[in-house]
DNA sequence: TAATTATCGGTAACCGGTTACAGATAGTTT
DNA sequence: AAACTATCTGTAACCGGTTACCGATAATTA
């Protein structure tokens, strides 16, 4: 490939015009311009970004890790951050964490070493001091780990609320709820809106909200053993949509009928939830929107403009479909 | 962060000593090298991976282009590509190109500016004489380009006999074929499979194949259409798994039960077939497999190893679950 | 003892960009 | 005509690694 030096002897002048004429930077002669981007154009030359990147500390890359690509959930958010930071001219790296702490202070560090110009990263595990340590913008999603670090959610309480007064306003008056992981933030506060909304009814018991991990197998597991436990049970919100899937698979299992005889609601508004049958009625999460704010908020930062605020937190949305 | 100028002055050797007890390369004396290594720990010193490549020429990064990583076929090749590559050593840039040529191209262009080592390509709309030209190795996935190209594939007109013959088995006797789109290699040869089967029996219509584009909400369409054309359809092969959902949806609204009046198989074997209801029958690709195999491929090449073959096509297996 | 060889370490050029600085030219002002 | 300024272009250092090549020392051999 053509360097910036076979240009200028190409176009008889020196490296430093043929950058400036790249760059738009300082001045150069109409003329002279004219030469070099023939030249450029004849040898079809196009910069070489590790050099740039070398000389600039910046690599027009940033990193994305996730808990995993493969959880129906990441890969909208990994859709819209590679939209956005495409058309920013950013390249994203793909790094799968398994929520495992040490696997992503792995990636981080291969990142540091790449030069990436931030991160994004869902996580629940990682410290906030790392963070600060890296010495990059880092912007968080769907995971908050402190209200320093700019971070992107949705309002999980609210959501909850919304989904458990729904279930009672379709006349539902027993109704449980599946808790995600209890160490992942936006777990206990869905839990907790649920709760707001059902602690004041006299039907409610502590043994309505049983704990699963996001995962669908589980759920049904759960789910089943909480049907036999507790038959009066007519309805269901499940802290997300995968489990919400898995809790229908269990009603059918136990012969009810979806959306007759109990209602099921999820979150997150993943597209597996229009492709399941009853399609799922769910409180939809703006996923392009979260992923294509979180890119752009990070690139702000790592172009040094200043961003509004540091918590963005976003609206959720009642789709109602067939499941309730 | 410390350079390796900084590791050299601190341990009082040259640049050149420590970058030989970074790359175990050369003569380094016992004493010499341990100095060397305490710098190196006292400083924590990571060497710059930019300054690397712009030397070297590589990169430690392959590009991985999808159409869409929001298409439920894709995270899992993804997942498979990004762990195999990280335990090589490499890092995996993400690329949405939306079967769109040039968006491709703009991608591979970033690419080779980044240096990348290889690429991994999903894309029917490329061509060989572009690939060949980039100089760097590239692998394709389940599309096929070329013979030249080292591609890795399942076997799809045996996967589509055995998905229609299995169907014929269950006593289905009059199956439709939803197909994918007819520029896409492996589309045209699940027909080509299905035709292979279904052509000697004597209810075969041509109007029996029906054009889907590998999407859920379409194949729904068509194939409500086609059970209002052909009533007697008691069984569907669809050419992917979303589109077989897609088609079990059609059949409930069309007040087909299934199983008990129309069997439906699909072919890939994604997660969303467990997350339907009933789950889904398909003809499973070892997709994981696939994904791994590509990454390991294209780093052999990377490395100028060579290759047993430059066609991997694996077995495909079917799965019955509740739709057939 | 002298010559040879294995081992070790340093200097400096190179990868391909960017940019501070300085020098040259042309046009304007006094 | 001299001085000054605006515009244009080039030289060379720098980013942080790698490595060819050379010189020095110590160990081995004749």
């Amino acid at each position: 490939m053509a360097s910036i030096r076979d240009v200028a002897k190409y176009a008889s002048v020196s490296v430093a015009t043929v950058s400036r004429v790249l760059n738009d930077k300082g001045y150069v002669g109409a003329e002279t311009r004219k030469k070099v981007e023939a030249a450029i154009a004849d040898l079809n030359y196009r910069p070489n970004e590790v050099a740039r990147s070398l000389f600039k500390k910046q690599s027009k890359t940033i990193g994305l890790i996730l808990p995993d690509i493969m959880n129906p959930f990441f890969p909208e958010l990994a859709r819209a951050i590679e939209d956005t930071a495409s058309k920013l001219g950013y390249t994203v790296i793909l790094c799968n964490s398994d929520e495992d702490e040490e696997k992503a202070q792995r990636y981080i560090d291969v990142l540091l070493q790449k030069y990436v110009d931030g991160i994004i990263i869902s996580s629940n595990t990682i410290l906030e001091k790392t963070i600060r340590e890296l010495n990059i913008p880092v912007v968080c999603i769907d995971r908050e780990i402190s209200k320093e670090i700019p971070t992107i959610v949705v309002d999980n309480k609210k959501g909850a609320r919304m989904a458990t007064r729904f279930l009672k306003e379709k006349g539902r008056r027993k109704i449980a709820h599946i808790r995600g992981p209890m160490d992942i933030v936006n777990a206990n506060e869905r839990c907790e809106g649920y709760r707001e909304v059902v602690s004041g009814e006299q039907w409610f018991k502590e043994s309505y909200i049983v704990n699963g991990n996001y995962r669908m197998e589980t759920a049904t597991e759960v789910v089943l053993e909480l049907l036999r436990q507790h038959p009066e049970i007519d309805g269901i919100f499940a802290a997300n949509d995968t489990m919400a899937i898995g809790a229908i698979k269990a009603a059918y299992q136990h012969g009810l009928k979806v959306p007759e005889e109990i209602s099921i609601i999820g979150f997150d508004g993943i597209a597996l939830g229009k492709a399941s049958i009853p399609e799922l009625t769910t409180i939809e999460q703006p996923l392009y929107k979260l992923g294509q704010t979180a890119a752009k908020v990070l690139i702000k930062l790592i172009k040094g403009q200043d961003i509004e605020k540091t918590f963005y937190q976003f609206n959720v949305q009642l789709v109602e479909r067939d499941s309730t």
